[in-house]
DNA sequence: TTTAGTGT
């Protein structure tokens, strides 16, 4: 589930604990601070034509402790995004991925325009562009927080929660593909977008990632090539251009 | 419905 590594983070303090949620078919990092996921890590790989089923809906996740109910998000103007994909967790690994990908700490508030067109754009590019083209990929994905000042463990900031948790400002996403050689592209989309963007507007280097939320990616990957490698805005011949602009199928 | 909320 995790390929070189698990998530960490650069700078240790208050904001940097995560407890790792073990779920079928991906690792989650949760935050007791931001009540909610920082990131989640999965694999991909080509599967047969596995059957998938309806959406079984969402479940509370009792492991959160701040309590996030299915009606949490009621009322809000925020959808309920997925972090870890229903269909890549369906595809890939089955039905039981696909009932813990609607855990309620797979969540973030999304605003609609980037959850139902430009994130689902990008989540179906990965699953019928990129796995289909290199086989098999490690993704690591999350929310981005507007900066936070933390004064004697007080954040001394009008936080925007739905609930208790906190609406992140952006979202991340990096795709790798495992190997000697390792190729990897990541982007970062803000939750005000009109969802028709060409996704190439948001293509960054895994170093911006880093820089935006305190993270540190891929912890084991030789230091002598990640200098390199994370500095670029897409290592790899990814052929985004053929799917960058490709319509939304919702809405 | 490879997204989701609303209203039922």
């Amino acid at each position: 589930m995790s390929w070189m590594g698990v998530t960490e983070w650069a700078e240790p303090g208050v904001l940097s604990f995560t407890r790792v949620m073990r779920n079928d078919g991906y690792l989650l990092g949760w935050s007791d601070v931001r009540v909610g996921a920082l990131w989640v890590s999965y694999e991909l790989r080509q599967s047969g034509d596995r059957q998938i089923g309806p959406r079984p809906g969402f479940r509370q996740d009792w492991r959160t402790l701040w309590p996030v109910s299915t009606t949490s998000y009621s009322g809000s103007g925020y959808d309920r995004g997925h972090l870890a994909p229903n269909y890549a967790m369906a595809k890939v690994w089955g039905e039981d991925a696909q009932d813990d990908s609607f855990l309620m700490s797979n969540m973030m508030p999304q605003k609609p325009a980037l959850n139902r067109q430009l994130w689902q754009r990008l989540e179906e590019v990965v699953m019928d562009h990129f796995l289909p083209r290199f086989g098999r990929l490690q993704v690591i994905t999350g929310p981005i927080y507007a900066e936070t000042r933390i004064t004697d463990l007080e954040i001394d900031r009008l936080l925007d929660r739905v609930g208790f948790v906190e609406v992140p400002v952006a979202f991340y996403k990096i795709v790798v593909v495992p190997g000697d050689t390792p190729l990897a592209v990541a982007f970062i989309m803000p939750q005000d977008v009109r969802g028709d963007e060409s996704l190439k507007q948001f293509l960054f280097s895994i170093d911006e990632v880093e820089a935006q939320t305190g993270l540190n990616f891929l912890p084991r990957l030789a230091a002598s090539q990640e200098a390199d490698w994370e500095s670029v805005a897409g290592v790899g011949d990814w052929a985004l251009s053929q799917v960058a602009e490709l319509p939304s199928r919702f809405d």
